[in-house]
DNA sequence: AGTCGTTACA
C-alpha cells in the first residue's frame, strides 16, 4: 500500500514533469546541435561573435562540450586570446580544452605558451591523452628544447603512450629538431609499427643533421621495405636531402620519382627542386622548375633569388625581386637574406643598403641580425671594413647569431689583410668560445698574410701547446655516381693530375676572356654577356670550392686545387699561378704557407 | 560527438 502510493504519488508528480523535461532536453538539444553546427562551418569573425553571444545567451557556455567547439573555431580563425578567455572562463575545462588551447598557441608561433599551458594542466586534475602529448612535443620540436622533450618523452613512457603512432612520430621529429640524430634513431627504432609520416620524420632528421647519406637510405629502405608510394611530404623532404648533400645525381632521380608519383605540380615539392638544382650547381634548372609554378609564392621566388646570388648574379637575383613585388608578394625576412647576400656578392654594395633601409618602412620587416650580418658580409668584402667593423659592434644579438657576425668580420679582415680588425673579431669568437679554432686559423693566416710571420708562428705554436684542432676544411665534386673528396693538406686524389691539367686549361681560357677572380663570387669585368654564361656553367660555385679558392692579396683570386701538395709541387704551383697573376704573393693551407717572390719561393711549415 | 603528428627558402 504504502509502495503503491508512493508509486502512484511518483508517478502523478513525475510523469508531467518527465514530459516537460524531455521536451525541454530534446530543444535544448536541438539549440546546441545547431550552435555547434554554426561553429564548425562559421569562417568569419563577425558570425562567429554572433555565434558565440548566443551560445552565451543560452548558457551552453558552460557545457564544456560547447565551450571546446568554440575554442577550436577561435583557433582555427587565429584568435587565440579570444580562446583562451573562453577557456579561462570555463567552469569544467577538460584535456579537449587544454589541448585545443595550446594547439592555438604553436599555431601562432607561441610554442613557449604552449609549454606553459601544459605545466597548467598538470598542476590541475586534468590528464593529458595521446593528443596533448603529441601537440606539446611539436612545442618542443619548435623551440628546439631537448631538455624538455626528454622530460616529456620520460612522461609518455609513464603514461604508457610509447607505442602510439602519433605521439612516437613527433618525437622522432623533435629529437631531429633538437639535432639528436640518435635520440630520433633510437625511438624511430623501438617503434612497433611505423607509417610514412615516421619514415619521413625520421628521413627529415637525418637530413637536418648533416646524415644526408643517411636519410637517402632511409628512402631506398622505404620503398624497398614497405613498397608504399612516397607522398609529397616525403619526395620534399628526400629532395632537401639531395640538395644538403650537393648531389645532382641523386636530386636527379628523386626529380623523377616525383614526377612518375604525380607529385610535380605540389608547390612545396617544386620549391624543393628549385633549391635542390641551385644547391647542386644547375641554376639552368632551378629555373626550369620555376618556370612550371604557375603562381610562385614568396618561398619559390626567394628560392631563386638565393640561388641566383650564390652565382654571383645578383642583378637577376634583384630582377627576381622586383618581379616578385610586381606579382603584389609579400617578401619575407628571408627574401631580404638573399637579396642582401645578391648585393654583397655582386658588389652592389650601394644597392644593397638601399634594400636594408626599405626594409622597415615599405615592406614592414625590421631588419635582424642575420641582415645585418649581411651588410657586415657586403661592407667587408668591398673593403668597408672601418665601417663593417663599426656595425657590427652596434649590433647586438644572441652568441650563436654573434658567431656568425664576427666570423663574417674575420674573414673580410683576412681578405683585405687588415690585421687590427681580424684581431678584435678573433676576440670576440674566442672569448665566447666559438669557433675557436678556425679563428686561430683565420688569425694565424691574416698574420702571415700582412707578412708577420712571427705572430703568424707563434700563433700556430700556441694552438698546438693547447691541443685546439682544427678540422680541415673539404671540398668535393660529383662525376657521375661518384663523389670526389678533397681535402685541404692532403694527398692527390685518385686521377688528381688529370683535375689538375683541366684546370690549367680552363684558367688559361679564362685569362683569355678576360676573367678577374673575386673572394669566391664569380666577378667578371669587361666580358661580354655570352662569355658569362659559358664561365658560369664551366665553373659552378661547387665545382670551384672542389678546385679549391685560394686568396692572394688585394682581393684578386685564383684557382688551386685545395690539395695540392704545395711543398712537393710547389714549382707546379707556381708555373700555374704566376701565368695569371705576375706579382708577388702568398698561398696558404692549413699547415703551409708558401711565399712566392721575385719569381722564386719559400715554402714552410706553421709548425 | 570535439582535440593531435610529417614538408620548402638564408
Amino acid at each position: 500500500m504504502r509502495i503503491g502510493k508512493s508509486f502512484n504519488q511518483g508517478l502523478f508528480f513525475t510523469f508531467p514533469s518527465l514530459c516537460v523535461s524531455r521536451q525541454i532536453k530534446q530543444s535544448f538539444f536541438h539549440t546546441k546541435v545547431c550552435l555547434i553546427e554554426k561553429l564548425q562551418k562559421c569562417n568569419h569573425l563577425i558570425s562567429l561573435y554572433l555565434t558565440h553571444t548566443n551560445i552565451l545567451k543560452s548558457g551552453f557556455l558552460n557545457d564544456t562540450f560547447t565551450a571546446n567547439h568554440l575554442i577550436n573555431c577561435y583557433v582555427r580563425l587565429q584568435e587565440t586570446l579570444k580562446a583562451h578567455k573562453v577557456f579561462y572562463e570555463m567552469l569544467d575545462p577538460n584535456v579537449v580544452s587544454y589541448t585545443s588551447l595550446m594547439t592555438g598557441y604553436i599555431n601562432m608561433g607561441q610554442p613557449q605558451t604552449s609549454l606553459f599551458i601544459f605545466k597548467e594542466m598538470f598542476g590541475s586534475s586534468v590528464l593529458p591523452n595521446e593528443f596533448t602529448f603529441a601537440t606539446v612535443i611539436n612545442a618542443c620540436s619548435m623551440l628546439a628544447d631537448l631538455k624538455t622533450g626528454t622530460k616529456i618523452h620520460a612522461q609518455v613512457e609513464v603514461f604508457g603512450l610509447e607505442c602510439n603512432l602519433v605521439v612516437c612520430s613527433s618525437l622522432v621529429d623533435m629529437y631531429g629538431k633538437c639535432n639528436d640524430v640518435n635520440g630520433a634513431k633510437g625511438v624511430f627504432d623501438r617503434m612497433s609499427c611505423r607509417n610514412i609520416v615516421s619514415w619521413t620524420s625520421m628521413i627529415v632528421a637525418y637530413a637536418q643533421n648533416a646524415q644526408g647519406d643517411e636519410a637517402l637510405r632511409m628512402f631506398r629502405e622505404f620503398n624497398y621495405l614497405l613498397r608504399d608510394r612516397p607522398n609529397q611530404f616525403m619526395l620534399s623532404s628526400v629532395v632537401n636531402a639531395c640538395a644538403s648533400l650537393g648531389r645532382l645525381v641523386s636530386g636527379k632521380v628523386t626529380h623523377g620519382a616525383v614526377i612518375r608519383c604525380g607529385h610535380d605540380s605540389n608547390y612545396v615539392v617544386a620549391n624543393a627542386l628549385v633549391d635542390m638544382y641551385a644547391k647542386c650547381g644547375c641554376v639552368t634548372y632551378s629555373n626550369k622548375v620555376f618556370q612550371t609554378i604557375s603562381h610562385p609564392c614568396v618561398i619559390a621566388y626567394t628560392s631563386m633569388i638565393v640561388g641566383a646570388a650564390k652565382y654571383g648574379l645578383g642583378r637577376l637575383a634583384l630582377e627576381l625581386f622586383e618581379e616578385m613585388i610586381q606579382r603584389r608578394l609579400k617578401p619575407s625576412d628571408v627574401t631580404f637574406v638573399g637579396v642582401l647576400h645578391a648585393c654583397s656578392h655582386s658588389g652592389l654594395v650601394d644597392e644593397g643598403l638601399g634594400y636594408l633601409k626599405s626594409m622597415p618602412g615599405k615592406y614592414g620587416i625590421m631588419p635582424d641580425a642575420k641582415h645585418y650580418t649581411c651588410v657586415v658580409d657586403m661592407l667587408g668584402r668591398t673593403g668597408r671594413l672601418d665601417e663593417a667593423y663599426q656595425l657590427a659592434k652596434y649590433i647586438q644579438v644572441d652568441p650563436k647569431a654573434d658567431a656568425l657576425l664576427w666570423g663574417t668580420l674575420l674573414s673580410a679582415s683576412r681578405l683585405h689583410g687588415r690585421v687590427d680588425i681580424a684581431v678584435e673579431a678573433s676576440k670576440q669568437l674566442i672569448e665566447s668560445n666559438q669557433q675557436v679554432a678556425g679563428a686561430y686559423v683565420t688569425l694565424s693566416n691574416t698574420y702571415a698574410l700582412a707578412g708577420e710571420w712571427e705572430n703568424a708562428h707563434s700563433l700556430r705554436s700556441e694552438m698546438k701547446r693547447t691541443g685546439i684542432h682544427k678540422e680541415p676544411g673539404c671540398s668535393w665534386v660529383e662525376i657521375k655516381n661518384e663523389t670526389y673528396v678533397f681535402y685541404a693538406g692532403d694527398a692527390l686524389c685518385e686521377r688528381g693530375s688529370e683535375v689538375v691539367s683541366l684546370l690549367r686549361e680552363l684558367e688559361l681560357k679564362m685569362k683569355e676572356r678576360g676573367y678577374v677572380g673575386g673572394n669566391r663570387g664569380l666577378v667578371f669585368v669587361d666580358v661580354e654577356d655570352e662569355a658569362k654564361e659559358e664561365i658560369v656553367s664551366l665553373h659552378s660555385e661547387r665545382q670551384a670550392l672542389a678546385f679549391g679558392l685560394v686568396s692572394i692579396p688585394k682581393g684578386i683570386t685564383i684557382r688551386i686545387m685545395k690539395n695540392l701538395r704545395m711543398c712537393s709541387d710547389c714549382h707546379e704551383a707556381f708555373k700555374l699561378i704566376s701565368d695569371i697573376v705576375e706579382r708577388d704573393f702568398v698561398v696558404r693551407d692549413v699547415n703551409r704557407f708558401h711565399h712566392f717572390k721575385n719569381g722564386s719561393c719559400t715554402c714552410g711549415d706553421f709548425w
